[in-house]
This record gives structure tokens, sequence and C-alpha cells, in this order.
DNA sequence: TAATATAATTAGTCAAGACTAATATTATAT
DNA sequence: ATATAATATTAGTCTTGACTAATTATATTA
């Protein structure tokens, strides 16, 4: 479920036409403010180059972006000068970059990504999380990060489920051992019942994508299974020499 | 770090006006599959009308991605005719759902937020999440999940963390206990050294927003402290009667 | 079957946010 | 102090994805 701002309505006469202030932030406006202050706390000169460099665009959409910033009251700027933030300016650049934070330490330190894989999804995501939803987060990462114990326990457990696929992901001619089979109902029994069960292996015979079904063989059975169900069992694949 | 697609090249003569196929999918035409897809799941006949009730807005956008995601072999659509999805479309429409559940649980059963706020975060994030964030995320969701030992433990402590806020948001007239102080360095020494301990009532006695400093009162000593500061203050709000 | 109501499409507009080309300003080097 | 280089701005274009108004096609009802 979506809000889309309603826009352009050519027929709304009040048209305010400076619509600028108050009107919540676009993800790029934020990462405008938050790569401001960035370059702000670096040098403490920030040119209109210096973030056209930082954002890897064009100076134009740089001037014409501080031009709107400007109107919002988020930044201190007259043309060819130099780039400043507000207070109200450092405050939304702050916020934005805590979230930034957060979400950094989480896909790093708990989901175990690499430092630059972890920045790009925080900076990704900061621009579409509620307070709400940021202040549990913020919680979270700092309540997981001190309780070390299970954590580890998750970790290691992380690295094994990384190497794991689905069936429906093979391709023609690899072999798999079935880790686990997801669901519950009727479907699940009856996929034991045909032979999945943990520890078997798999050879994928024929698998044309998106095209049902796939053929392979379980121990010199031959199946034919459809894609959604592959799409429930999960298996690890084997080294070619197994 | 962004990466905007290169676009609007006037000179770009290889044209290939048609540029739809095999560019990723935007957010929005994401949605699209992934409400479709819900539709097909509960009438065997979708008509744009319902499309555009769904996502909240005009039949004519609806048509216009419509067009688009035909292109892009992703639908199946004749002019006045019903939608379906092509196999490759349910593909992608899965895949986008995936993400939607286990960011929906995650936010619903690990962060504790309700039901509707918990769908709405994750129907925005699951457009921004990269496959392995995707991998990483599910399993830990499923992992904790399981250990339903600790998690208790936590979702105790958020409730009453979700009391606190930080000094620097509390309003003029307020009081709050201290409950902790954020950083380690030499900011965190000097604010213990003025007088910020764990327990200790606070008073704000006058707080400009955005106007440096905060006075306050602990045990009718007199403080004034910047924003900056009472940033890093975590403080749980009285209500008036004590 | 004809008249009306509902649904869908086209045509044209708008805003955001990128781009290029051309121009203007400021800084640096001779 | 001037010439040149580096920076920045304007003007105009493009795409995406909304919107309204007008038109066309399909469904329903008399
Ligand atoms: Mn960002
Ligand atoms: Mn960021
Ligand atoms: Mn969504
Ligand atoms: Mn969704």
């Amino acid at each position: 479920m979506r809000m889309r701002r309603r826009q352009g309505n050519p027929f709304n006469v009040n048209a305010n036409s400076s619509t600028s202030i108050d009107t919540p932030l676009s993800p790029n406006m934020e990462d405008y403010m938050e790569n401001i202050s960035m370059l702000l706390k670096e040098h403490d000169v920030v040119r209109v180059k210096d973030i056209a460099k930082k954002l890897n665009i064009k100076m134009p959409s740089v001037t014409a972006a501080l031009q709107k910033l400007k109107d919002k009251g988020l930044v201190d700027y007259e043309k060819y000068g130099h780039v400043q933030l507000t207070a109200k300016g450092k405050e939304v650049a702050d916020t934005i970059y805590e979230k930034h934070s957060f979400l950094t330490e989480f896909f790093k330190d708990i989901l175990g990504m690499d430092t630059q894989e972890a920045e790009q999804q925080a900076c990704k995501l900061e621009h579409h999380l509620s307070s709400d939803a940021s202040n549990r987060m913020q919680r979270f990462v700092e309540f997981y990060k001190q309780e070390q114990l299970d954590s580890q326990q998750w970790i290691s457990r992380l690295d094994s489920a990384l190497e794991e696929k689905r069936l429906s992901d093979l391709k023609e001619g690899e072999k798999a051992e079935i880790v686990r089979i997801l669901g519950s109902g009727p479907l699940k029994k009856r996929l034991l019942e045909m032979g999945f069960r943990k520890g078997e292996i798999i050879h994928v015979i024929k698998y044309a994508p998106l095209k049902d079904p796939i053929e392979i063989s379980i121990k010199d059975f031959l199946l034919s299974i459809r894609v959604e169900e592959a799409h429930s069992i999960i298996v690890k694949p084997l080294k070619n020499h197994d």
C-alpha cells in the first residue's frame, strides 16, 4: 500500500508556486544533506564540485538541488559561493546519518556483510524507515551487540546457510544434498512421500528455466517436479568431484 | 554512494527507443507486479480498475504501467482485456513478495511493531534490498524465531526502551530521569563530571529548539548544555505529578 | 435491440531529477 | 594586469510516473 503525493493538477489555482518549505525531503534530497554534512566534517569549505564528485553526478544537478535546499531553509548558499548547513539542516543531516549508522552496524555486525555492501544497503534503506521503526531497530542493534553470546551461534550458522540454494535455482547437471524442506501443509507431506528427505542426494537431469517441470533423480529413481514445488526444497550444492 | 542511471542523452543515436527489456524494475513497477500477483490469488480475473483501487491511483496510470510491463515480458495483456502474469512475471512477483514477507515478520515479530505498520515498512524496503542482504536477513528471521528464549528478553526490554528519549528531545518544563549516557570518549567523561549520572532527575528550564544551549537543573544546580551533548543523554520522561 | 452505465484508453500536462551545451564567474599563472 | 584554467550557472532536453479531460469500447438494463 502506497501513498503517492498528489501532483500536477493544472487547475490548482492557489498555486503557491514555491511549494518548497515543509514537504518531506525526497530520498535524493536527503542524500544531498547527508553528504554535504559529511564533506563539511572533513573540509571546512565545500564546493559544488565536491558534492558532484561525492554523489557521482554532474555539477548542474548539484546547483539545482542547492537552490531547492536553500528554499527549504536547509543550506546557506549564494551563487558562486561556498555551501554551509543551517541549524535546521544539521538536524536533518544528523537524523539521516544516525539511521545510516545503525543500519550499517546491522548489516555488518549482525548479518555479517562486508563493510562496503553494508554501507550501500544502509544508504538506500535509511530514506524509507519510519521514525518508529528506526527507534526500534536502533535499540535492537544496541541490544544485540551486548549479548555477544548467541550472536556467535547465529553467525556461524549463517555461513553454512549462505551456501544453501533452492532446488529450483540449480542448473542442469548439478548435484546437491537436501538440507531441509520449507512449508508445513500437505505440500510438504507430498514431497516427503515422493522421497525428498533430508540428506538425500539429488541430481538435476533436465531443467529449462521457467518451463515446468524439472526432471531429477534421487538414488536411481527418476522424478518430475514442478518449479513451484522445487522452490521450497532447500539444498546444498555438491562440488563436481563428489 | 549512489549509481544513478545515465539518462536523457539526446545524441544517443542507437536510440533503441524501447529501452524496455532487461533494465531493472523501478520500485513502482515492482509494486505493480506484487499487487497484480496478489489480486490474481484472490480473483481469477484482474481488471485495470482493481489495480488502480489497490494501489490508490487512477486508471490511466495503470494502463501506462501495463504497457511497459508488457514490453518487458512480465504481463499478458491486450487492450481492454484482462491482466495475467507471464511465467517470468510470476517469478518476479514471488521474489518481491518473499522479501515483503520476511521483512514484515522482522518488523512484527522481532521489533514488535503492529501488523499494519510492519506491512507498510516492509513494502517500502522490499524494493531496496540486495539479494545478498535479503538472503541473510531471511535466514536471520528464521533463526531468531526458533530461539524464542532470548527474544523474550529482548521484547520486554524494548517496551521500556521505547519510552526513552534524548535529553535534546525534551520540551521546556519537562522532567526526566537519566537512563544512560551514550558514547565512550572524553565527551562522556565530561558529562559524568558535570553531574549527569544514571538515576539523576533532570528539569529542563529553558530550551529554544535549535538554539544552543539548553538550560537545565539537576538537584538545584543550574547547568547549561549544548544540544549536541544533550543528544547523547538518554532519559525517561516523568509524569507531571512526580 | 437500443439506451445507458461502467470501464479503459489516449492525449496532453506536470514535477522531480538527471543530463548536455553554452555562458558566466572566480582563481591561478604568466 | 592580463590570459588561461577551473568552477559554477543557465537554458533547454529527457524519462519516469503521477494527474485530468476527452474519447472509445464493453457491459448492463430497459
Ligand atoms: Mn542514502
Ligand atoms: Mn547514507
Ligand atoms: Mn512495495
Ligand atoms: Mn510489498
